[in-house]
Formats: C-alpha cells, structure tokens, sequence
RNA sequence: GCGCCUGUAGCUCAAACGGAUAGAGCAUCGGCCUUCUAAGCCGGUGGUUGCAGGUUCGAGUCCUGCCAGGCGCGCCA
C-alpha cells in the first residue's frame, strides 16, 4: 500500500494547498496508519488479522469503522469493548477533522468532520483534471495487453467487453499514477490467416461464377464475401485459377492446410501473398477503426510477423536449448512446461517444422519482459485460462522473474440473448454480432458502461433487445443526466470561478453524504486499480449520481437560503468534476445538456 | 474423469485480505412536475445467499462433500 506524502491539511484552514500531490486525499490510509500505531502501543507489534479500517454499510456507523478490537480481544486477554476503549486511548487523531467512539461489540467508528470533508471538496475543486488522487508510493511501468483479437474476422461483442475492460483498467491505472501503456498483439502470420486466405479466395473464385465447397475449417462470415467482392472490384480476374483438385481428409485441420497448400500452389507465392495481405490489412483496417470508434486507442500495435522477421523465435528457440529447457520427441521440440507448473510440456516446433501458436506468443512476451516493463498484464477471455500456466511456464524456463511480472486476467464470456434465445458466437460459422452492430444499437456510451458494470469474472448476459428498447432507462444515463443537473446549475448560476468558502455549512444529511461519497473518490480509484476491477468505478459512479440526485431533488441550490447558495454550487461543481473524471476512465461521454 | 470460474430478490448484478439489519437497477404496486431539466424524486412488495456439514465472538465471503451451469484439458488458436 502506498503512503501518504505530505502532512494533512490542518483544521480551518482557509488556504488552497501546495501541490496536488501533497493533499491528504486519502484519508483512509492515514486513519489506518495511525490506528496501526495505536496497535502497538496498546499491544506491541501484532497482526491485526484483517483489515484494520472498513467501510461500513450503515452510515449511522461513521464513515470509516475498524473491528480489530474484536479480532483481538482474545489475544490480548481483555473484552472487545476493553480492548476497543484502550485503542480509542491510545489514538492520536486528528483533532477536529475525525473523531471516534466505541460502539456494537467493540468497533470503533469514525467520523469525518464538516471542516476535514470541506478541506477535501476544496482540493478536488482546485484539481478538476486530476481530482486531487495523490499517485501510488511506487509508479511501475505497466503494458497492459488486450483485444488481441485474431485478425481473421470482425470483432464481436465478446471482445467488446474485452476492449471495454482493458481499456478501463489501464485508464484506471495510469489515474493512480502508472505509466501506462496499450497493446494489441496482431496475429498476422499463423495459420488461422492461411484459413482466412484460402476462404477470402474460394470466395473470389465463387463471385466468379465457380462451384465451390467451403472446407470445414474455413471461414464462411459475410465479411470474407465482403472481402472477396473488394478483390474483384480492385484487381478483376487477376487470381482466377481452375479450382484445385484435394483429397478428402478426415481431419479437419488437416482438410484445410490441404486446402491452403494447393490453393498456394495455384496462385503462386506472389499472388498468394497479395490475397493474403490484402485481406490481413482490410481486416487490422476494421478492427482498429471499430475500437477506435469505441473510444480504444492502443499505443502499440506489435505484428507478430514483424516479430518473426526479427528473428525473436530463433533467438527464443536458443535461449531456452541454452538452458536445457527443450527436449525433441516424435520429431517435434517440446518445452518441458512441467517442470515450472504447467499440467503437460508443450509443443513449440511441429514435426512437420512449423511453430504452434504458443511459440511466437512466448517469443513476444519476451520481448515484452525485454522492453522492461515492471508488469504487463495480459487480459485474454476466459477460454484461454489453460494457457496462463503456460506462458508462466515459458517465462520462468527463461528465467525471467519475478513470475508475477506477468498477471494474466480472465474475462469472462459475453451471452448474448435475441428475441429470447441465445445467440452463437463463432467467428469460424460467421454467426455472431458484430461490436459495430452493438455500438450502433445501443451507443457507445451504453454499451461501454454495461460492460464495465459487471465485474469481470463473472459471465455476462447481454440482452440485446432490452439494451435497445431500454435505453433511456440504461444506468449509464442515470449517471449522465446527473452531470447535465450539475452544469446546469452552473450554467444558470452563471459564475466561472467558484468561490470555494463556507462549504462547513454543508451540514444536511444528503450533503454530507455526498462530501463523504466525493472524498472517497481517489481511495475508490486505488482499490479498482488494485484489484484490478473497474466495475468498482463504475458503481461508485452510479451510487454518486444517485445520492447527488436525492440531494437536488430536495434542495434549492440558486434559490439557496442566506449565504447556501455559493457552498451548494460548490458541491454540486465537486460532483460534477468526479462524473466528468470517472465517466471518462471507462470511456463514456459527459453531457453538458441532455 | 481432472483443473479453473460461477451459483445472491421474478430478471440482470453489487456487497473492498470474514464484521453491525445482504444492497442497487429492471419488473410490479402507490404517490410527486405553476418552483434549478420528471432521462428525476419518495414509498411499498419481493431473500433459508444452490444443498449439507465444519471453522469462530461473527460466514454470501474461509474449509470439506454434494448439486447445477460455463470454460479448459490439441503437434487448434
């Protein structure tokens, strides 16, 4: 956990601080850094056993409570409320921003006074563009991988929630104060793009007027139409060829590699190489233009045929023979994955001399641990959970360390539900919704907030016909309209530089809740970065605009009573800069009308 | 068969290394617009947290065993 740099800010005091590093916005590690020492003064060095500082569910229990006097009343030989008094004791708070009682069986409650929740809507307010988050002790570089999608077909909405996530995470952790950079790994030379090669030109031949039978394997999407079409158009009969004669195969990854040779045979390594790149750079062209209409820009595009080119797979191959990592059995070359925790040893070269899909992926993922990232973080959907160990295996026979440099998370599959019934996502059949027909269905907004609304490992059912014809009742715009309240208010109070004085008067209940609900913001922000869960945000988000919602709906702000007025602005400005910061971490637009 | 994830209101989901009365939205029922945007607010109904044990002051959360679903277990990616 990171400590808090600077001294707090002192009682009353009218002044705006320093630099925004220095604000004590995380009032929640200060509180647990002094009940810590309180600890040991009571009890010597003990392991409080759990956490320290909770936040409780009712409010009527403070805003910060700890039960470590219940945990370690046995310990320490003395009854839970005994305990609990010494501890209160022995605290050194401070005065007049928090105090404390012992309350239920032992808990010490906390509650945040209106000068110390004053001092900290003032911080916020003098940072509208970062919000007064005081960045994390230790800033690592992190590489956050993810879509990675197979540049063989459209994105569908499984990678959806894929970009909608990774992209959140990454924005949530470079607001915690990480560098923080975005990669898309570009599958541009394995075997799956020969699939997609032979199908874009059977597809060809078939707007020419041939006969065809697609193989099993091969891709059958309207798009590779789509993509054959646009060979006509551009090169005419160019690629024209009496269709290949291939045996049948029982297998069909078998089938269709004969399928690929002889359609290679036919075209000519020439040609054969201009369908396929055609193809390749129609399909990164649609990806990368539909995640970025989807507000994901990536700052790195790693081709894993640039990669291959470079020779990264030889020099992998070598470095691991090196440390006698790598056996040959049947003609092919095994990692021995079992000695570092993998379930079986792998396959990187095939006996028939080509390279499984794992080996260029390791091959990358030491160039990445070469580029010095202290962590990158490899968002991949849940079937490839198997392959974790894996890649962990890979890096270790390399003796790259730490292990937990590289952190793989899982998400979750995306159901999709229509007219009641599931819909089958396989990009091999082309049946599937594409995530430009979602965004144009629901919007980018909607569709990135449902998204990040679950939490990750949890599946998520998308109803497609409810996310349309709900739109208007979508949480996203709850929170929206929340920010439209906000500027409207300062539209019509018509002041450009609020005044930041008097806000101790904001006394209300719904007030100081949401004084409390705006000083949690950055601490909220580090537990979604540490666990590594942007859903935290967005409900965070949706709980904000609902207490500010309460709160307008029952107090006059422009038409304040004696001297409310300027105080109330200033609150719902401080709302307004939360929405406005948090919206845009997981992508979605901030209104100013609605 | 083995491994990972999941099981919470009618539906979709929250619940921060175990904490106080398990919360939202949708749906449903009833109120609130001559007053800062009703895409809103207030209230009601709705729960044996899959089942059975265990650990302890305290379990939706941890352990064991069942039940149900998803995914994985390839010289596919």
């Amino acid at each position: 956990m990171e400590s808090l740099r600077g001294r707090g800010r002192r009682r009353g005091g009218a002044r705006i601080a320093e630099s925004c590093r220095d604000l004590p916005m995380l009032i929640k590690h200060r509180l647990e850094q002094r009940i810590r020492a309180a600890l040991e003064r009571v009890l010597g060095a003990v392991d409080p056993g759990g956490p320290v500082l909770e936040r409780p569910a009712d409010p009527v229990h403070g805003e910060y409570a700890s039960s470590a006097a219940l945990r370690l009343a046995r310990t320490a030989g003395l009854p839970p409320r005994g305990l609990a008094e010494r501890i209160l004791a022995a605290l050194e708070l401070p005065l007049g921003e928090i105090t404390a009682e012992v309350a239920g069986p032992g808990f010490l409650n906390f509650r945040l006074s209106p000068t110390l929740l004053a001092g900290q809507l003032r911080a916020l307010l003098a940072d509208p563009k970062g919000c007064a988050v005081s960045p994390v002790a230790h800033p690592e570089r992190i590489l956050v991988e993810f879509v990675s999608a197979n540049p063989n077909g459209p994105l569908h909405v499984g990678h959806g929630r894929g970009a909608a996530y990774g992209d959140s995470l990454a924005a949530l952790l470079a607001a915690v104060g990480h560098h923080v950079e975005r990669e898309y790994y570009l599958n541009d030379a394995g075997r799956q793009m020969d699939i997609l090669t032979l199908s874009v030109w059977l597809r060809y031949l078939e707007e020419l007027g041939v006969r065809i039978v697609l193989p099993q394997s091969a891709y059958r999407g309207d798009y590779v139409g789509d993509l054959a079409r646009g060979l006509v158009g551009r090169h005419g009969r160019r690629f024209s060829r009496p269709l290949p004669e291939v045996g049948e195969e029982s297998d069909p990854d078998r089938q269709v590699d004969a399928w690929v040779a002889a359609a290679r045979a036919a075209l000519g390594e020439k040609d054969y190489r201009k369908v396929f790149d055609e193809a390749l750079e129609a399909m990164r062209e649609e990806i990368s233009e539909d995640l970025a209409s989807f507000g994901v820009r990536f700052d790195r595009w790693t081709s894993e045929r640039e990669l291959r080119s470079a020779g990264v797979i030889e020099s992998l191959l070598d470095r691991l023979r090196a440390r006698h990592a790598v056996y040959e059995n049947e003609g092919a070359l095994w990692l021995q994955a079992t000695a570092y925790g993998d379930e079986k040893d792998r396959v990187l070269v095939r006996s028939a001399g080509t390279y499984t899909y794992f080996t260029p992926d390791l091959a990358y993922h030491v160039e990445k641990a070469d580029r010095g990232y202290d962590r990158f973080i490899d968002v991949f959907g849940a079937d490839h959970h198997g392959y974790a160990p894996r890649l962990h295996a890979g890096l270790q026979a390399l003796g790259i360390e730490p292990p937990e440099r590289l952190e793989v998370v899982l998400v979750q599959f995306v159901t999709l539900w229509r007219g009641g019934e599931r819909a089958r996502m396989s990009t091999r059949a082309g049946d599937f919704v594409t995530l430009r027909q979602l965004r144009e269905e629901v919007g980018r907004d909607a569709a990135r907030f449902f998204y990040v609304l679950r939490s990750h490992p949890q599946p998520l059912d998308f109803d497609l016909d409810l996310a349309v014809r709900q739109s208007p009742d979508n949480p996203v715009y709850y929170v929206q309209y929340a920010h439209t309240r906000v500027c409207g208010l300062l539209r019509k109070a018509g002041v450009d530089t609020l005044e930041v004085q008097g806000l101790e008067r904001l006394t209300e209940d719904a007030e100081r809740r949401l004084l409390v609900r705006l000083a949690a913001y950055a601490e909220t922000l580090h537990e979604a970065a540490a666990q590594r869960a942007p859903h935290i945000l967005a409900q965070y988000l949706r709980d904000l605009a609902g207490e500010f919602h309460n709160w307008y709906a029952h107090t006059p702000v422009l038409d304040a009573e004696d001297g409310l007025r300027v105080p109330r602005l200033a609150l719902a400005a401080g709302v307004g800069t939360v929405l406005r910061h948090g919206l845009a971490l997981i992508g979605v637009s901030a209104p100013e009308r609605m």
